[in-house]
DNA sequence: AATGAATGAGGGTTCATTCAT
DNA sequence: GATGAATGAACCCTCATTCAT
């Protein structure tokens, strides 16, 4: 890749980079072509140059987080900390704020894209749910997950938490209770930690 | 209230209805107030009469849900169905069309006006959980809850199922994984239900 | 049409006028909405709530310049004038400006819209033609008309001439050769008249 | 001219001959610039560096289209054909499609350009005027012509059967009823073809 | 000389909101 | 009080043109 290519591609980053700030926190409909050049500091039109209309910026835009998302999750998987705080890192970390998900964001990736591309579900289906599954074995074999359940479900559970803690308006809430919410997960709103 | 004001109020309710459906079908920022004139059969000035601004009918839309969805909660808190299934009633009753709530309408309950009016936190507050936290000590007693667990920790646990199994994409995904995920919700991912 | 309708016809009519008058001078796409609204003295959006669209106007001023064009033409057609000065009137009467005609108008009338409503083939069909057969026919008694020719063809052979003549690069450079191109139209480029 | 002068005029005629079919296709405002470099496989700036502005794009593909048109049109005239078959092949022959010239392209040379340049006038008055004049007075010799008639209208008449019939949508129309338009041309719509 | 990248200006269109009847 | 009509502001997008390499 020369220079030119190199040039390009740094300034495309930029415009995906500050695209996906500005949705995040405020969502798609909210933020404007011309809010996005401003901040990139770059013409509106360079933004139509690279990325033609608003739509396929977008869909660039959740392709490139996705792929980020991708390779934070691939981190924590392949760390070697223990199972539990492996599962604690996944739901509790704290999420910097530009991954910090809009919900309308979030919801555009969930529906309009996977009719379309369904580029989420093949890095779930190639990446994401392998590396997952792996995990809930290792799980199930050093005794912290049930063998009778399924590993979707665990896979559904975890997510849930996942996505619901990073909401903003919910994260701060649950910090006091961030011990209960964990011993949940591990043995149910029944069942005793013992 | 004589007949002028009946009939206001009714065609209020009118309004409310409409924008809600609309709101929860396409979002917030999709429907236009010509849309919901045109659908209600009122012009767009009546509107204005009644509710102002968009931001005010928005406003008013959502008191307007949150009350008739604290009531549904209501009902099925002083129904006389056992624990658990009251908490399979909340959890995955199918909700009808109408209040399948769109994110981009919840998002905005949850975030421009947990800020702002707070009624949503004051229903809560006043409603919701006592009701709640009613339920649970009910739970504890009957040996179905864990005695060690906060009522804060449940009434998360089980809104945030609620909300998630409520979305579309979802709901139809774990279907099948119901009874395993009613089990880890119950006794964990790690204990057994025996 | 009470005094409501009766206005918004004349502000639509107005607009049209004045959009009709902005294309035949300039042509279609060098007219943007927002000069036709100023220089009718509405907004833009009042445009707008009338037509819909760009497109919608063009079509709607076009259906507009039709009718008055074939109105026009009855009203020669029926005056008591002699044949030969009908058919100086209709070709050689000088337009006002208002109907000097941009090509570019001319062309989406002939082309774009023949495929769509074929407004102006209806027009012609039910009036422009046969008015215009009865005066050739009417032409061929007096002797004025050779009785071989087809209707169609002198039919072809004046519309000609009319769009030609009205051209207004054009219209000034014949006036010296009036009498001439008369004379050919009567008589041929052969023929004498004697 | 050196290689590199040929390679530079090659260039330049290329850029030309895509501007002229874009422009005789789809009129000169919905071409853009960027239309013609990607179909001439050169690069906007390059034609830039060729004729400065696209106004002046514009003006020298007049030229050149003049020039080409004035060509064919001497081929014709000095060919030695019989004077009516000249007639005939200068009105009805079938343009190829390169030739069908756009409305928008043709009202472009008409108005806008001889104002400025004058060099469709230039090229009239120099090359087809005298030739013409000299066709006419074969045929006035010849008897086919009205030794009355001024060159200048049987010019106007052969022009406007000329670009009325070049124009796609009344080429069709007039097909059936060729011969008796020539007759009409010839004779008159009152004289007698005996 | 040639190009990829960048831009200011402008066009059509939509929308929340106000005016006037 | 209710309505049809009207509007200013903003948005997405395109284009002729210039900059920088």
């Amino acid at each position: 890749m020369d220079g030119f290519q190199r040039r390009r591609e740094q300034k495309k980053k930029n415009i995906l980079e500050t695209a996906l700030s500005l949705f995040t926190e405020y969502g798609i409909q909210k933020v404007s072509i011309s809010e996005i050049a401003k901040k990139a500091n770059v013409s509106q039109v360079t933004i139509y140059n690279y990325f033609e209309s608003k739509h396929n910026l977008i869909h660039d835009v959740f392709i490139y987080y996705v792929d980020k998302a991708a390779n934070d999750f691939e981190e924590v998987i392949f760390s070697d900390l223990p199972f539990p705080e492996k599962i604690q890192k996944m739901v509790f970390a704290k999420k910097e704020a530009a991954t910090q998900i809009h919900e309308e964001f979030y919801e555009f990736m969930m529906k309009e894209y996977t009719a379309e591309g369904n580029y989420i579900e093949k890095v779930y289906i190639e990446k994401t749910i392998p590396y997952f599954t792996k995990l809930i074995e290792d799980g199930k074999q050093q005794g912290f997950v049930n063998q009778e359940l399924s590993a979707e479900a665990v896979l559904f559970y975890i997510n849930m938490l996942k996505d619901y803690v990073q909401k903003e308006e919910v994260y701060q809430k649950i910090l006091p209770i961030t011990e209960d919410i964990t011993n949940i997960f591990f043995y149910g709103i029944c069942g005793k930690k013992d």
